[in-house]
DNA sequence: CGCTTTTTTGAAAGCGCTTTCATGCCATCA
DNA sequence: TGATGGCATGAAAGCGCTTTCAAAAAAGCG
């Protein structure tokens, strides 16, 4: 029986070595090789080499689960996303999980589908599973969802608002004052008659809170949003042409629609070339995020851009600072930027 | 010191109670409790009925950690995308992710950016942290990916693809076929002058299985793929302007051209009216996956239907299955479906 | 150079659960 | 009715690691 280098090690025991058997070879106790992993500088250069020499000899990887039961902690981080499906979330998602595993931690993941029992569920399963951090979208959901996640002391984040009723810690930008911007625009350029087409306000702070910013532009200017003038739909490019073509059949037609989000901006235009209204010329239309397709539809949207990666970057390192004893800083709103292009003009002369 | 009948007890001990205490309140043996959580069939219902009524009582949750240690499994299947950030692959991970919830595994998720060398690091971590199974993205990958997997015998599946080399277990459809399907749609109708925008060929089996089919049914008709008549160039919109407008300068102009993957075929579109190019009738223009923006832009696209959901859903089901100690169903290539729309049509008469 | 203080190390006790294994119980059979 | 199984239960031994705690070694000091 020939024992090459490595492999004869690795393959003999069906499980892989054991902190015990580098422990072992390397002439230490188990102690100094669980410091080794946890704790270098503490231990002496003599025996960390021998040690780091007998890991990769035994080729020994760490088994995850006695790790978590002995330390109490799982090196997992949950993220819960409205929805997975369109990629408005992706890039939140790459860079919150390019930032955990950088530190060591593995990013567990789970979607909603914009549906707060399920969400709820998803929380409850993860705290069980003993994840350390949890990321959340939003500020919607009942109070007990955040007591259960306080009871077991798990710090917590909540992205894409930059403030939540309750307090609770908050990395992303002001979508009020982001939904005012758009609305000031319009306003600025002579638009009176603006409708709005907002995803499903129920449940959800972002899309209430863009509202709220409408109004708020509008009454500036003394103006205010009929009841009339905004229709709520589920997130969508097919539900935004219906709601589009609803709203065009208003009378006295808007001269602009705000739209909640990118698809409906996208639908909006679809629909008007189907309608037979050109853009801007007969009707304005913004979006709300500047995705990719946004500079390249014809007409390119005024939109504002939204810091996607930026809420998944600083979420991450916010929750790995918080696991990491550091003082919470508290996160200042990320900026946005409206992006004037070209479907959103001067309304026609009356 | 009220005690209310379940906060009482879940707020006094920090970490939340243990299985021993459920045994101890239902006046059994811890034993009993594992097996009510694991085996339910075996015990008593009288004391089943015990067990749940203390679970209840004292709002137990076992412990993950705990239990993937003492049963040697997670509980954990991780799935490994070469991109979260598009929305290419949200639908699978979405579909996957709620059929192994229902079996009530959790779903860990990692993004490889494309990258092979990325992508095994994961894989490692994730056989490292022990999930119970693993969902890749296609057959290309060092040997020694594969033989890490398999030593720790963890249960896996490609995706995107129908087979690979080695005979790996495959969920997905043929992307030869697919391209071919395709192909022979633009010769039917006449084109004979074919370019082709394809993703990066190395380290990406599903992006060279596309090339092969369409020559494949070039062939067919005694045609040949000239080298300067492919352009390979990462994912992307703005990849696929520039190759367009790489394309349409060959001499003679091509009549048509194959875009590998739906981004490149939008930047195609969109670069053609600033070429001042009409589609379709100045060139043809295909896309591959059909996703949501196919059938709304001007022209519609035509394309194949990749079966995205269905993949994800399959996996999940494949690898459930395969846990579950069932002999695995050997499984056959998924369905695509060719999407004719308005972005194709016969070549201008010469 | 002997003594105290500071670091490093090792021994051992779990973390919370699963899983043999042996036991006691009851139904079954001759 | 006594022997023979079969089945539900409990006792106890870990799973692989971390983490006190105390002992040993190194360092600092007079």
């Amino acid at each position: 029986m020939s024992q090459n280098s490595e492999s004869a090690f690795g393959d003999g025991r069906s499980g892989g070595a054991t902190l015990d058997d580098v422990a072992r070879a390397a002439g230490v106790s188990p102690a100094t090789v669980s410091r080794c992993l946890n704790n270098p500088e503490i231990v002496r250069p003599v025996l960390k080499a021998k040690v780091e020499a007998a890991i990769r000899a035994l080729d020994y990887v760490p088994h995850g689960a006695a790790r978590s039961l002995a330390s109490r902690r799982s090196r997992m981080i949950g993220a819960i996303f409205p929805s997975l499906y369109s990629d408005l979330f992706g890039g939140a998602l790459e860079a919150l999980q390019n930032e955990v595993n950088r530190a060591g931690y593995t990013l567990v993941v789970a979607s909603s589908s914009y549906d707060i029992e399920q969400e709820v569920e998803h929380i409850q399963k993860f705290l069980a599973s003993g994840v350390d951090a949890l990321m959340l979208v939003g500020g919607s959901r009942e109070p007990e969802a955040y007591r259960a996640i306080q009871r077991k002391k798990t710090p917590y984040v909540l992205t894409w608002v930059s403030q939540a009723a309750g307090g609770h810690p908050c990395i992303g930008f002001d979508n009020e004052a982001a939904a005012r911007a758009v609305t000031r625009h319009l306003l600025d350029i002579g638009h009176r008659r603006i409708a709005v087409i907002s995803g499903t306000l129920s449940d959800n702070d972002r899309a209430e809170a863009r509202i709220v910013g409408i109004k708020a532009a509008l009454i500036e200017r003394g103006l205010r949003l009929k009841a009339d003038h905004v229709i709520q739909c589920p997130f969508g490019l097919e539900e935004g042409r219906q709601a589009f073509r609803q709203v065009m059949a208003l009378k006295p037609r808007p001269t602009a629609v705000i739209c909640g989000s990118e698809p409906f901006a996208y639908g909006a235009i679809f629909e008007s070339e189907a309608l037979g209204l050109k853009v801007p010329r007969d009707v304005s239309v913004t979006g709300f995020d500047d995705m990719w397709l946004a500079s390249h539809i014809t007409p390119a949207l005024t939109t504002v851009r939204t810091p996607r990666e930026a809420m998944g970057l600083q979420a991450g390192r916010y929750l790995l600072a918080v696991l990491d004893g550091q003082a919470p800083v508290p996160p200042r709103p990320l900026d946005f930027e409206l992006v004037v292009r070209e479907s959103t003009a001067p309304p026609a002369g009356p």
